[in-house]
DNA sequence: CAATTATTTCCATTATTCTGGAAATATGGA
DNA sequence: TCCATATTTCCAGAATAATGGAAATAATTG
């Protein structure tokens, strides 16, 4: 991810619908929404909701696999992996004392039941 | 942080101008830097970058501090601290198993002494 | 094959953002 | 006070993004 990577899927994530349509394919997990289903639960016409997805799938932060007359999409785990990557990653060489905090905040939000060592 | 102020921190870094400077500020770590040398360092006029800089500050993610004729600006690890605790959320909430191998990169990245439990 | 359902593509309008010249503000120094 | 430096604000033109109606594509059903 260099860069312009970064803006492509941030620029995806800055906006009202499409973030909202992130989150709700993240709490989805695995299983995925199909289009209609996203564009009814976010109240947006199935046109538009169908060209903000395809700016989240250009951007490589979901992917969409058709199911009979449904398109499934679902979360691309390696893109955001990529994102938060990158955007932690000048922080950590610059100044690692401040990513341990964060990672403090991360750690329990994240992984509840994990120990720190 | 909600999904709107989540929105306005996407929406700053989502710009090319704007990530650079922001990442310079990070890698500039407590030091800072003053507009004229990020303005410098980016080839961007200075009130181009004066624009762009206000945008990143109304967004939580830097903050400035007058500094004889100059103005200071530095990263305000809090917002970003917030921003990235707020799109890991759901993740972590909805599928606990996609947010490990998350972490997993993180943490060397981040505090590379540091041992998992 | 015709009808139905699900979604996308095309396209034009509207809205927002980006950009930088010129003027304004703020500080420090002679 | 006058001048130089640093930065911001004002403003308007150019570029980009968002929106949704209408038509096109794709799959299933009778």
């Amino acid at each position: 991810m260099d860069i312009n990577d970064a803006v492509a899927s941030l620029s995806a994530l800055a906006q009202y619908s499409r973030l909202s349509a992130f989150r709700l394919l993240v709490r989805a997990g695995g299983e995925g929404m199909v289009a209609g289903d996203i564009a009814r639960a976010l109240q947006v016409p199935n046109n538009t909701l169908s060209a903000h997805l395809s700016v989240l799938q250009q951007a490589g932060l979901i992917y969409s696999e058709r199911e009979g007359r449904s398109i499934r999409y679902r979360v691309e785990f390696s893109g955001v992996r990529a994102l938060l990557g990158f955007l932690v990653e000048d922080c950590c060489q610059g100044s690692p004392e401040v990513c341990a905090p964060l990672l403090e905040q991360l750690l329990p939000e994240c992984c509840p039941g994990e120990v720190r060592a």
